[in-house]
DNA sequence: TTTGTTTATCGTATTTAAACGATGAATATT
DNA sequence: AATATTCATCGTTTAAATACGATAAACAAA
């Protein structure tokens, strides 16, 4: 039985997606804001502020950079990460005209 | 052990992220397309158009519903659901006023 | 060279999500 | 009254997500 039918929809429903699944947990939200703010950080940075174990907070980098929404490279010992802006501007814009498109074709509300 | 930690964050990034987990999966992006482009519409024209199950098709129905993004209505043995324009807006708002916070906080990329 | 730091990955446990068939409740239809 | 339609829910199975500790690799520092 093919429990998972994620690859029998559109690409760009499947892109916006992925991006939102990125989005869908506070502690990368999180990590999100620390990195815009800090511009560049750490993981180790990262550990200190969030309520989490550091493996726990890789894998979240991890799931992020996967989503291309951060960038990583390696400093030595360390990690450091930031933002990845172009690649999180334009899923922001994909997102946003989705709306709008969905809006277009909004005459009245039923209920 | 406590095994999820999201109430340890604060609840700006879990109503965002609630949101985004309702925005993750490509059939519940495709409801709400038919939803938008149909205004209003009953589960089994849904059913009709997805490559899902019945019963499958409900249950992303009862996610939307209860992440607040879609209203159902009962009329007589069929269930009428509509986009929940308003809270949709406003989840929308939230996330590009995220965005935009980010990146006033961008001061020139590391990488 | 030995020791300490940093972090990614592995292994594991638990929870949640995704999918389906079957069933029952509610309402139409005949 | 009997039958058909519609759909939410239950039960189940499989997969993915979340969290942690332990460990190993990579590098710095002593």
């Amino acid at each position: 039985m093919a429990i998972h039918k994620i690859e029998e929809f559109g690409k760009k429903e499947q892109d916006l997606a992925a991006f939102a699944k990125a989005m869908s947990h506070p502690a990368r939200i999180a990590i999100l804001k620390v990195l815009a703010q800090k511009n560049e950080c750490i993981c180790g940075e990262i550990v200190e502020i969030l309520p989490l174990a550091q493996s726990t907070v890789s894998q979240h980098l991890k799931a992020l950079k996967e989503a291309d929404l951060i960038k990583g490279t390696v400093d030595g010992p360390k990690s450091c990460y930031c933002i990845n802006w172009k690649a999180f501007e334009k899923y922001n814009d994909a997102f946003n005209s989705l709306f709008s498109k969905l809006k277009e074709q909004q005459k009245k509300s039923c209920c």
